[in-house]
DNA sequence: AATTAAAATTAGAATAATTCTTGCTATCGG
DNA sequence: CCGATAGCAAGAATTATTCTAATTTTAATT
């Protein structure tokens, strides 16, 4: 049986352009997969998938698209000690939590009203552009 | 003029065998060198500064060295984006402020009291079992 | 002190993610 | 339409790291 409720996570149409980038087609597929199925995926699993639409497409066109997408603020990248980068729509400033039994990638919010100077001790005149949070860990099974 | 003040970073004793890892010369030496100067260095750096008083080491050597100390949890492994991997003998949970401007990697303590769980929102059921934080941004020149 | 087994080290080859280079193609402004 | 620019594809190159195989060191034991 098939829910008519609405998709809770509605594709929107992705426009010409996005923050000054000029959304070729490649582009658009990327970024349509990444928000399609948000589960941080690599750069080859990203390829991997935009195969199905863009037969030709190289894994250097995928690295360049990424990179454009991220240099302009469309997407975040992800890292996980030295593994390879993951590919993140969520502009939410958040962290993330990896799940080592099960391989999964969990975003992960801040409470509401937390700011960073009150959690940390930062260097004096510290001014922070980019904040990166990774947890590793497990999730108890109730 | 030489300060006669005591050391402030004092560099102990290197016992034999620390967390129950045998402490072999070149563990020894890799291990001075972190706690000697304490600029994140990255395995190639040790390696370089390491030869001074090893001048046979291969680098291999580095890698399984910082490998076993991280392992037996007397050096933390810290990485920033996708860069080469940088050894830290700070033990205390904290997390690195990368001043983009100058390069250095300042670490950063959590304030007094502080818990994560108050400030992220964890997904249910999770056990953080690391975390690694990281802050890129500059130090402003008041 | 010799003997043996295990662990550590070395040098260099191998790997893997990413970036670079080059030539081709598409797009945009005039 | 035309030239300029940006983007793309394919494969080579790069680089940090890991692996392999051979040798050396260490520790334990005789």
């Amino acid at each position: 049986m098939v829910s008519n409720a609405p998709d809770p996570n509605p594709i929107p149409e992705i426009p010409e352009e996005i923050a000054g980038l000029r959304m070729t087609r490649q582009r658009q597929e990327i970024y349509r997969i990444l928000i399609e199925q948000r589960n941080h995926p690599t750069a080859n699993e990203v390829f991997m998938r935009a195969k199905d639409r863009l037969p030709n497409i190289s894994l250097a066109t995928v690295y360049n698209c990424l990179e454009a997408l991220v240099q302009h603020g469309i997407i975040r990248q992800v890292n996980f000690e030295r593994e390879s980068s993951r590919y993140c729509p969520n502009l939410r400033e958040h962290g993330h939590f990896h799940d080592a039994a099960t391989g999964v990638i969990h975003d992960v919010d801040f409470k509401p009203g937390v700011n960073l100077a009150d959690v940390l001790d930062l260097p004096p005149g510290a001014v922070v552009e980019d904040i990166e949070i990774t947890l590793r860990g497990k999730i108890a099974t109730a």
